[in-house]
DNA sequence: GCAAAAAAGGAAAATTCTTCCTAGCAGGCC
DNA sequence: GGCCTGCTAGGAAGAATTTTCCTTTTTTGC
């Protein structure tokens, strides 16, 4: 049995089935990949366990929770020692306005996803937090005048 | 009874709950909401309705799926009519390894977020899809170095 | 203060999830 | 080959959850 990160392909078919539609009662996704709902649901608690499956999640319409604006700050630190690194990772942990956060080589330090009810809201957020993050430098933000996909399923 | 954007503020805290712990039953999610489970549900199924809750994801972590590697593509487009922004959202929509795509102001046109398996597989993609795709201009990638943080929750 | 409308609650039905036990199959060993 | 062992699947029953229906309470407007 052919075999990828320890999961044979029935594993792999309950992962594509489910992130395709999420909301697949046990009965019915054991149809889909052709087992009774026993194993496939022995086999959905191995991959919950396992962390394969990270979580399960509500996402909200952002506009409809007043969060229209998206803003991505690319932040600049001072000193790239571990410290520094850490105390600004906490900050962002602390912070729900900031949904992503990546350390990215090239031109800039760390970029981020600010989600804010208006661009007033992401200024002031950027004057009064941003900017006395530990370790910032600078903040360059670009305003996101469009959302073309944003998806949490994988290309597996 | 103040509302916002049209919910009460039982909606909101059916939401701000649900956010925390998303896998709450129906019964756990009243009692915590301080309601019995029937006008629970029900206002659980308008929220659903009125796409607030737009849907339920399972998210999987991208390394034990195999998919480590986070490149931030910026692209810039040859022009910037609406047929070309459509012709390139289609595209963007079309390619699963691209989990996120914003039209932004500044510097660069669109941001993209793409996965991969490996540095390698990501520039098999760049050669053969990204720079391919419908009035790209140029494409400039930065590489993840690590992950700070990445949610679905918002602020609310 | 009263009537109408809206929201909440309780009980029961329907569905789904979870457990337990049995059966089938493949691989290793004599 | 025959047999044991371990692994995976399947069926049936019990538990829990979701969904519906109907009654009661609360709120709102006059």
């Amino acid at each position: 049995m052919q075999m990828r990160n320890g999961m044979d392909d029935t594993d792999w078919k309950i992962l594509r089935t489910l992130q395709a539609e999420p909301e697949l009662s046990i009965n019915a996704l054991a149809d889909k990949v052709g087992l009774s709902h026993t194993p496939c649901w022995r086999r959905l608690k191995k991959l919950e366990e396992d962390g394969v499956i990270a979580s399960r999640e509500i996402v909200l319409d952002q506009r409809k929770v007043g969060l229209g604006v998206d803003v991505f700050a690319n932040v600049r630190i001072t000193r790239h020692d571990e410290d520094t690194l850490e105390a600004f990772a906490e900050a962002v942990e602390s912070h729900p306005q900031i949904v992503e956060c990546f350390l990215v080589g090239g031109d800039s330090d760390y970029l981020l996803r600010v989600v804010a009810g208006s661009i007033e809201e992401y200024e002031r957020f950027l004057k009064k937090v941003l900017v006395h993050m530990p370790g910032v430098a600078s903040v360059n933000s670009s305003f996101a005048m469009r959302r073309i996909k944003l998806t949490t399923r994988l290309p597996i």
